[in-house]
DNA sequence: AATGAATGAGGATTCATTCAT
DNA sequence: TATGAATGAATCCTCATTCAT
């Protein structure tokens, strides 16, 4: 079976200043950034309002990160890396393999990520000025649908011949759902998240093969890989 | 049946000197405001590139509207008195009701706006800075679903006892389609719209009554209120 | 004995548009000033705030003033007449005579026009950025120190001989002890004021005659004129 | 008896970036604005005109100080402080102590800065728009008042008794004092000044003691403290 | 590697006043 | 006479970034 970190597979390769981080100051620089975002949005996060706050000369900021676009970036990455391992390890722990089963885990990982990492919601849902973030947040929806897809795939949850876009569909879905659900309830609506699992489930269940909606128990599973 | 222009009641009540506006020039504003968003997005948006790309002084912007918050909003607003029009003229002209063919009527009368508002698209996916314009837009998709929801339940589509939430999961989840779909095709990727009619019908589905799904043709409908 | 409205004979001799005032409307604005001016400073009035209030067309003010500045100045116009007309009645009653009975009369004539003019205070004490008022206000200071002078000496209280510098630096010292009495207490702290009286009394009894410090009862004056 | 320099004891406490000033910029700022409030007032000051005449970015204006009205209150604070050294000194170096020599010493040296020092005149005479300086202001002249009274109990002049109200209300009484003689003559109406002190020394003599009205020559004073 | 200091460019908004009607 | 509309000029201030040290 998969490995429990295999989401995204992108090691830092930033620009030069970014190699050699001091470990603990950038992680203070990030803690902070997150913190702002959290409580004034992206929007409103100023350099000078982090440097103040790690207790950082805002020129500092610079040896670490090429500008400020890059540290909310490299706050969003740490962050979905978190979340990347809540996902696998929530699907890899299952024990009946269904639609049902795998859509409910790794929705409720999701969840799990976004109710304490508030700084990524308030990024990737509402303030979507930041193009880099965009793009990787983007491609990491893309990326957790192919896993999933093929996941699913292997496992003889859903018909061979599904169209991927199925799965980022759902994954892009899912991920609005949250959205809703956290905007009304700062620790996510728990009535709309149950609805937006059977959303999710509903629609993928179209593509399912019978044992994809039936599920397969333990120990009856086919070997991957 | 309902009116063809229900959805957004409201009539304008601004502050006062929005109230009486040289239409043209406070037309000119919102178009160029528009090109603008499009093409830097609206937190790039200043009131100095209006001005000057609308040959406008800046003064005067502050004539037509309060602030610059509220431009964009006024923008927005015009641009859903459009959407909601398309969507009740649609809906009002189908022949065949069932959950697919309203879902399907409502979703091509957003694209159909979508498609030649393209600020709108941007404002309302990309640039959550604008706290009025989110309440606005949020409140919008409220009010759609409302809509939409009495529309299906008097028409005998949905079961009586549905939960209105599922309505504004539909309409929530069906605009993230779009948005998915416009992100990679700027006149929306076909593909990805039709997937995404699949997905909202597959949920509604859940709650439909058998009429729902099986459509009720011209002629046999029950005469509403 | 001299009538009760001497000390201002200015009448209004404005440019043009001020002439043919209608006469509501302008009290209106004068009224609305003053409110605006104890609420906020002088240096914070705006036209429109004036105009908005008085439900009256900005364009509209320059009907009746010439400009911001002169709506200022018909306010202290209007005041200070009121103030004069306090203090000529005041002195006027006066049973025994005496510096020490005309100052207290006059400083007490003061601060019962202070008490309920607040926006004078704030003007005269406070704001002292528009010079047509400045130059109004000092004006008007030498007036009452020039009229309660030649009284004071008429009524054989001061030495023939003194300098009339001395009654104005009386009145402008007068006028600083009300600003300390008002600034710590909105309706004039009483322990000040009877330490000004004090003030200026030991202040011009150096220069009043034996009758000046003594009294001159009722029925014993010299007939003035 | 007190050093020569109690009256001010505030050590600058001001907020970050004006900690690591470059002095001589600074002083070139604050000499510029003195200039340009001598020369407009306080009210028509603006960031731009200093920057501009003092040939520094306006956002360097923000490197020294946190805003506007900071910069005055800067300039107020280096006139003030120059004025305690003033009366300190002067008051010391008394030979025969007496309220009218204490008065007297005190009166020059204030106006002595004064002259010196038009801008401060203009702001705290004229222009009482700006409320820090109007607090610090207030505030000086009640230590001022504050300094003399308890000079002056210590060294027997004023019956021990004495009301502390009555320095303050000689102080503010004989700062309006300068005022007229200022605005009568740029450097000070001298007779205006005379007739000011001989209006404070009547006033405090009303609570002097005989050696306070007599004098107490050098020689035969009490040892304070 | 670290940073204090500096700054150009730009931000939104207000205001007194004018003028055509 | 009255006024709605228009606007030039100014306001204070913030920000991301650079650079000399």
């Amino acid at each position: 079976m998969t490995p429990a970190r295999p989401l995204n597979g992108s090691t830092s390769r930033r620009r030069l200043p970014t190699q050699h981080r001091s470990r603990e100051r950038v992680e203070r620089i990030l803690d902070v950034a997150a913190d702002l975002i959290t409580e004034h949005g992206v929007a409103d996060l100023s350099t000078r309002a982090i440097a103040t706050r790690a207790d950082v000369p805002v020129a500092s900021l610079y040896q670490y990160f090429a500008d400020k676009e890059e540290i909310v970036l490299a706050l969003v990455e740490r962050d979905i890396g978190e979340m990347d391992e809540q996902v696998a390890q929530a699907v890899t722990a299952l024990e009946t393999l269904s639609v049902r089963t795998v859509v409910e885990a790794t929705m409720r990982a999701f969840v799990a990520v976004y109710h304490h990492r508030p700084a990524f919601g308030v990024i990737w849902w509402h303030d979507r000025t930041n193009a880099a973030v965009m793009r990787f947040c983007r491609q990491h929806n893309k990326q957790v649908a192919k896993y999933l897809f093929e996941f699913a795939t292997n496992a003889g949850l859903l018909r061979p011949d599904t169209d991927p876009i199925v799965a980022e569909l759902g994954v892009e879905v899912g991920d609005r759902v949250f959205q809703v659900a956290f905007e009304q309830n700062l620790s996510g609506d728990k009535h709309v998240i149950d609805e937006g699992v059977e959303l999710v489930v509903a629609y993928l269940e179209r593509y399912a093969t019978p044992a994809g909606i039936a599920g397969i128990p333990p120990g009856s599973r086919r070997v991957e890989e």
